[in-house]
DNA sequence: CTGTTCTGGGCAAGACCCCTAACTAGAATC
DNA sequence: GATTCTAGTTAGGGGTCTTGCCCAGAACAG
C-alpha cells in the first residue's frame, strides 16, 4: 500500500489540478481553487510546481473584457508540447490514424483507403508518420479487424476464420514511429468499450456481423478478453444452420455468403439469404452468450447485422431466455473506443509524469 | 478524487497498523514499526488512537522470555470484541454457519445434515443462531446451491433446471439475527474463488458437475456474475446428446440419470452411463466456453465430475481450440470461497471503522 | 554484585503540507 | 480621486511524518 508521506499530498494537489486543466482548458489560479476544492496557496503552489516541470504553462492570455472590476488574472493551460496519444485503426477498408491531444481533441485525422490486406504493410507506416507530424507521441492505441494476441499484440490467424488485415505485429511496426507503449486490441472489443461508454452499461454482450464474425463480453464495466485476449471469437461456435449443428462460420459456407478465395463474409450479398435462417443462426449464438455470460442486452453492431434486427428479435425471442436485443448506437465504433482508451491513457500517464518529479 | 487533506496521511498509517496486526496477531509497536516502515512515534501515535476507537488492545502479554535482553515491550492485538464475519452453506446435504475473526480464524462452526429441501428454512436459523453465539456479527456471505439473483440475494428458480434448496431469500431469512449486510452468491461462483485464491490464475472457467450444473467465469482475476448473477447457468446451453443436438440438462434426462420427481441429476447413477457419451455432451459445453470466454484452463469440480477427466480431456482434445482441463483442487470449495471473501469483506470493515473517526 | 549491552518506547526538533485570514496589486466604477 | 471588487501573495497556525537522542529496564559478562 502507499506510505502516508507528505509527498503523497502534494501529488495529490498536483493531479486535482492537472486534472480540472485537462476539463477545463484554460483557468486562472482562482478558478482552480475553487473547482479543486483546494486553497488559493495551495493551488498556486502546486502551479508554480507544475510549470517548473513543464506539464502546464501560462496561456498569456489574461482575465479581463467584462468579467466585472478587479484585478487581472492569468489563465493557464495544458504546456503546448505535453504530447498526444495516436490512435490507429486497420480494417479491410483501409488505415486511420489519429492524434489527440489530453484535452480529448482530435489534432490530426489521416485516412488512406485500402483495397487489399497486403497494402496494409505499406500504408499503415505511412498513414501513421503523416498524422504524428512530428508530434510528442507518449502512447498509442491500435484497433485491428482480427483477433490479437492479449499479450503481444499480434494478430492472430484462427484457422479458417475470417481473416481480414494479414500477418501483422503493429507493436513492431508502431515502436520505430512513436516508440512505447503500444496497446493493441481488436475492433469489436473496442466497439463494445465505445458503446460501454455511451450507455454506462455495466454487463452487455456486444455481436459484430460483418466481414469478419465476433462478439466482445463486457462484465462488470471492463470489456473482457480472456486469457490471451480471443474471448468472443465465435467463428467455430456451433449454431443451428441450414442443415443442423453446424459452426457459425460454415452457416455463411453452406449459404454460399463467403468471398471466394479468401476467409470473408461477402456482405453484398448477405441481403439475398433468408433472414430467417440467418436469424436463427445467428440466435443460437445469442442463446450461448445470455447462457454464460448473462448480458443485461445484447448489442447488433457490425455493417449487415443491424438490418436484421427484426428477425434477430423475434428468433431470440423464442430461446428460454430471452434477452433485449439493440443496435450499435455508436459511429465508427472501433476508433471512438479506441479513441476514447487512448485519451484516457493519455491522462493518466501525464498524471504519472507529475508525480514522478 | 480524494482530498489531500493531513486526516488522510493519518487514517493510511492506521491502516498500516491494523493490516499488520490482522497478519501478525501480536505485535509490540516497535515491531509494528519495522514491519509498517513507519517510524516509531507514528507507529505509537497510531496505535494510541486505534486504542481509544476500540479497535485494537493490548494483550497483556509483555516480550521477554528469552528474546535478548532489552526492555519489556508490549503486544498490541485486535480488540477481542471487534467482531465477526458470519459464513453459511446451503446445500442440499446440509447448512453449515462459521464465524470468521479479522486474523482468518474460524471461531465457531456448526453443521446440520438436511433430507430435504424443505428442511433448510427451519435449520437455517437455528444453525446460524449456534454459530454466532452472542458474537458481535459485522457481515455475512452466503453460499447456495443454485442460481442466486445478484441484485436481491434471492435464490432464482430457473425453469427445469435442477433446483436443490428451494425458494429462499437468504437476506430476509439472516437480517434479523445477524444484521446487514448480506452477500449470497451460488456455491459455483465461491468455488471458483476459492481455486483462483488458490491458483492466482486470472482467466478461468469452473465446471461444476454434481447434483447441480453449472459454471463460473474467472475473468482478469474475478468472479463474473453477469447482469443478473446467472452467468454460468449452463443447464440449457445446448451441445451434442445422444440423439443430436440437446440442452445440457436434457442429455441427463434422455441418459435417465435425473431423481425422478426432481430436477436434480442422480449422482449416485452418473457411473452406470457410457463415459464417452457424457463426455462429449460436457465437451459441447466446454468449447463453447472457451469460444466466449477463452480461459486459460477449465477446472472440473462437483461430485461426479472430476470422477471423468479422462474422457472430458480425450474428447476436448479434438475441439478446434483445445484447452487445458484440470481437476479442481480446493477442498470444500464453495464454504472456502465465502470463507475467504468474508474475511476479505471484514477487514475491509475495520479499515473502514477505523477511518470513520 | 556491578557494569555493560541491548531493546522498547518516549521526547524534541525539524521539515512539509494544507488551511485561514489578512494583505497587496491593479483594474473598473462611481 | 475614492471606492469596489477580484487575483494572487504573505503570514501564521495546526497537523503529520521523520530523524536523532534519551531513558527504562532486563539479560549478560566478569
Amino acid at each position: 500500500m502507499t506510505r502516508p508521506s507528505q509527498e503523497l499530498l502534494r501529488s495529490i494537489s498536483d493531479e486535482h489540478v492537472l486534472r480540472s486543466l485537462m476539463a477545463g482548458r484554460k483557468l486562472t489560479r482562482a478558478e482552480l481553487a475553487v473547482e479543486t476544492g483546494l486553497s488559493k496557496p495551495t493551488v498556486s503552489e502546486s502551479v508554480r510546481r507544475l510549470v517548473e516541470n513543464g506539464l502546464v504553462a501560462d496561456t498569456g492570455e489574461r482575465t479581463p473584457g467584462g468579467r466585472g472590476k478587479g484585478r487581472v488574472g492569468s489563465f493557464y493551460g495544458l504546456a503546448g508540447d505535453i504530447g498526444v496519444a495516436l490512435v490507429v485503426t486497420i480494417a479491410p477498408g483501409g488505415v486511420t490514424a489519429e492524434c489527440v491531444d489530453a484535452y480529448g481533441d482530435v489534432v490530426t485525422h489521416v485516412r488512406n483507403r485500402i483495397a487489399d490486406a497486403v497494402e496494409v504493410a505499406a500504408t499503415l507506416p505511412l498513414t501513421v508518420t503523416e498524422a504524428v507530424a512530428g508530434q510528442r507521441v507518449l502512447l498509442s492505441t491500435v484497433s485491428a479487424a482480427d483477433p490479437v494476441d492479449r499479450h503481444t499484440g499480434r494478430l492472430v490467424h484462427l484457422p479458417d476464420s475470417p481473416f481480414l488485415v494479414g500477418e501483422l505485429d503493429p507493436v513492431e511496426v508502431l515502436r520505430p514511429l512513436v516508440g512505447e507503449p503500444v496497446v493493441v486490441d481488436n475492433d469489436v472489443n473496442w466497439a463494445a468499450q465505445a458503446e460501454q461508454t455511451a450507455l454506462g452499461t455495466s454487463d452487455f454482450a456486444y455481436l459484430y456481423l460483418g466481414e469478419g464474425l465476433g462478439c466482445a463480453l463486457v462484465a462488470d464495466g471492463e470489456v473482457r478478453r480472456g486469457h490471451s485476449g480471443l474471448a468472443g471469437e465465435i467463428s467455430h461456435l456451433v449454431t443451428v444452420g441450414p442443415s443442423g449443428a453446424t459452426p457459425f462460420i460454415e452457416v455463411f459456407g453452406e449459404l454460399g455468403l463467403r468471398r471466394p478465395g479468401t476467409t470473408a463474409i461477402d456482405v453484398a450479398r448477405v441481403g439475398e439469404a433468408d433472414p430467417v435462417v440467418l436469424a436463427r443462426a445467428i440466435s443460437g449464438v445469442v442463446t450461448a452468450l445470455v447462457t454464460l455470460a448473462d448480458p443485461e442486452f445484447v448489442v447488433i453492431g457490425g455493417s449487415w447485422g443491424p438490418s436484421l434486427l427484426d428477425a434477430i428479435t423475434s428468433e431470440c425471442a423464442r430461446s428460454p431466455r430471452p434477452v433485449p436485443i439493440r443496435v450499435a448506437s455508436v459511429a465508427e465504433p472501433s476508433l471512438t473506443g479506441a479513441r476514447a482508451d487512448a485519451l484516457h491513457r493519455l491522462r493518466a500517464a501525464l498524471v504519472e509524469a507529475s508525480k514522478a518529479q
